[in-house]
DNA sequence: CTACTGACTATTC
DNA sequence: AGAATAGCCAGTA
């Protein structure tokens, strides 16, 4: 879980945020649903944006209202995986990470 | 070359 | 907390 500009930061482009979003836009098989925006914010609009805030709940992501909490799980900041909620281990495991192909 | 466009950010009010 | 603002950067027209 991290964020654009953290992303960026960690690849060496300090203002490279939106070129993460290049990044996950065109790449494959990434995931995406696990980068937000700056302190949690979720960047997608629409339904795009529910359905990021479902596989992120799905993966037992917690949130603080509208945003994911950082605090918790945000990198590079100890990395603390929360165990899903029950009925969801066997979605997550059904379904595992993205898209479009 | 200029203008516009984002799944962006940080700052300021 | 939300809106405006000004940077940012590569791709596109």
């Amino acid at each position: 879980m991290s964020t654009y500009g953290e992303v960026a930061r960690r690849a060496g482009l300090p203002n490279g945020a939106r070129l993460v979003v290049r990044a996950l836009v065109r790449g494959r098989g990434l995931p995406w649903h696990r980068v937000v925006g700056a302190g949690g914010r979720i960047a997608l609009a629409g339904e795009a944006g529910r359905e990021q805030r479902l596989r992120l709940a799905i993966e037992g992501v917690r949130f603080r209202g509208r945003r994911v909490d950082l605090a918790a799980h945000g990198w590079p900041t100890p990395p603390r995986i929360r165990s899903p909620s029950a009925h969801s281990v066997s979605e997550l495991r059904r379904a595992p990470i993205p898209y479009s192909e």
